[in-house]
DNA sequence: GATGAATGAGTCTTCATTCAT
DNA sequence: GATGAATGAAGACTCATTCAT
């Protein structure tokens, strides 16, 4: 029974380590369900009974990926010390950045079929199996003990997000406008704008 | 002859409407070079003799409609005045989201595909084809007008530009994380944020 | 599962009889794969589980026939009692072309399509699921029993064998120079000249 | 008129020298007639107004090129002196096999697409517009003069060629058995045995 | 005579999904 | 549960030929 289980859990596996290595190399839309079990060793109408289609393995496999790369980066962030909590989301922010620079392929397979309905799901679901909403969190922490004059913390940590996202793809994968190393400083200047808190009325 | 040029002029201008129609409705990804020619009353043969494929008609169309955007962006706004430039560079920007939010399925297709390659052509190609330099321009004389301390406005516009359309896609088709309505005045907030200039090292 | 591998060669075999039939009737090159489908009952994809494209199943078809035929004019000959070693060899000879003549279209597709890497595969590959290399073998064998002064075999064999298909094609199929029950006394004697040893220098 | 007869010949020559080399660089089967004319700028409906279809055009080239070429061989040689006439016809052979050696792709193509009816014309063919019924008469003097037992010249002649034509395609192209050089002396070795003289009966 | 735009039948190839074993 | 052979609709692309100008 537990053997079966496991059985099940490692072809699962399999086919998710596959996939993600083929859709990274090859590109989702030229990586048939075909390719994905024959370079896993696993029958093909075994596919269909862990996922609905080459989206659904897709999907999932964003998620997980995300996942543990936000988990990560809060984690190795909360080890260090900062002067401020603007600095630690930076270092956060930082992590990521650096992490994607280092993984071409895992961003361009993330923001090219990134849908909005994951994204939400990663960073605002309470369900603790994404492990995520502690970004949010952290971000209303900092608002807090920073005494930043934010109204809207969701949207404001939305922005910055979408910016970040963004810059990340064009200055990596594209070089454009600029490689990274050159846009990282101009991102977190912006960032950091962004946060000096909103004045809608008086500007 | 100049009856055989009209006539071609023709056939091509009517596949490039069929195409936007079908992009627009059925989606790029769902829609054949097959459904095109026989929505449009074509032989197939003859689609290959104006374009490509499937992406090189995409493409152009992406560049015509997004070019006549914003030219009358740009055209439409000399028309009034302003206190003072910053409030004009927010208007063309809001006339871009206001036609957006009523052309949803233009978004949708102009969002998904834009490629940085043509983006960049679009905005930075002195090529008076596209008619567009009009807006990195614009912008170069909003700053020198409003005397801001920006060092690098390419990188500042393309900030900007980035985060306009990643709100736009994200709150005008997703809702998310409000609609466009309400996160206009976010939107502008940011952005004029990010126009107060940089200062890289001190802060 | 017995029944599935039965059911496999059935469906493969269904394809090279019908692909050897159009072929022949129709040319290789007015064949289509959907002909071939349409005609076997067989689904298109079911023809690309099988074969890379349409030469692929005619080489191998070719492959086959060839195969079939060498190793049936070596058996039957070897049945036969000869005053020498060369009438063996005209007989075997013989045999093949009284074959040919009786199978025009598979003549035909075979020296249409037939390349030197096919050729030297069913002659020297010792690949025992070819069968032929006793062809090669016996002519060794040949050359020893009747102590003919031949330095170098394979380059006679290739002459004979060169010149016997050539000859074959252009009078059974074309009827040129003459039919080949006229050509095949010539082409018997040509063959038996050029084994009458080399003398590359005296001469 | 004239001149309209002059540039009708200019285009006709374009498309030749065109067709020329898109068959021997791409091959034929991968020339289209919209390659062709693209290339030779000239109207894809003129192209019709001299040739029926591609092959039409292939036929006609095989035949100037080959055409010239053998009478290049006859010519050249008959300037030179030779000890008995079998070394004229050798060098004869000798000079057609060291030109296709330097032209392999016109040999390609010439090979791969010569047809028996062609053949025929040129070597046969008494109409002086091929220039090359000389051959022939070429191999008839031979014979004479060196008392040859031929019954059957033409056949003769035949088997050479046929051979000769095999063993340049074999070993120039593919280099199977051999490369030409080292097949050389083995093919004139088998040519002076086929000119020994017929005795069906007695051998 | 020359042109070249238009045609559309024809061909190849892919691939998600099913289902009998 | 697992398998993988079979399916056939769907789509892309080519190209010889025609014919109005």
């Amino acid at each position: 029974m537990s053997k079966i289980n496991e059985n099940k859990k490692q072809k699962e596996q399999t086919l998710y380590n596959t996939a993600f290595k083929l859709f990274t190399t090859k590109g989702v839309q030229n990586t048939a369900i075909n390719d994905i079990v024959r370079e896993a060793g696993i029958a093909k109408g075994t596919f269909y009974l862990y996922f609905k289609d080459k989206y659904d393995i897709l999907d999932k496999l964003i998620i997980r990926k995300t996942s543990i790369l936000i988990k990560e980066a809060v984690e190795k962030t909360q080890l260090k010390t900062f002067e401020n909590s603007i600095d630690q989301l930076l270092e956060i922010i930082n992590y990521i950045v650096e992490y994607l620079s280092g993984n071409k392929l895992l961003l361009k397979m993330i923001y090219k079929n990134l849908s909005w309905g994951i994204y939400r799901k990663l960073l605002y679901d309470p369900d603790p199996a994404y492990h995520n909403h502690s970004l949010f969190q952290n971000f209303l922490q900092i608002i807090e003990q920073e005494n930043l004059p934010i109204e809207n913390p969701e949207i404001t940590l939305f922005l910055i997000l979408e910016l970040t996202g963004s810059v990340c793809y064009s200055s990596i994968i594209l070089q454009e406008p600029a490689p990274i190393e050159i846009m990282k400083p101009h991102l977190f200047d912006a960032i950091r704008k962004l946060l000096k808190g909103a004045n809608l009325q008086e500007q």
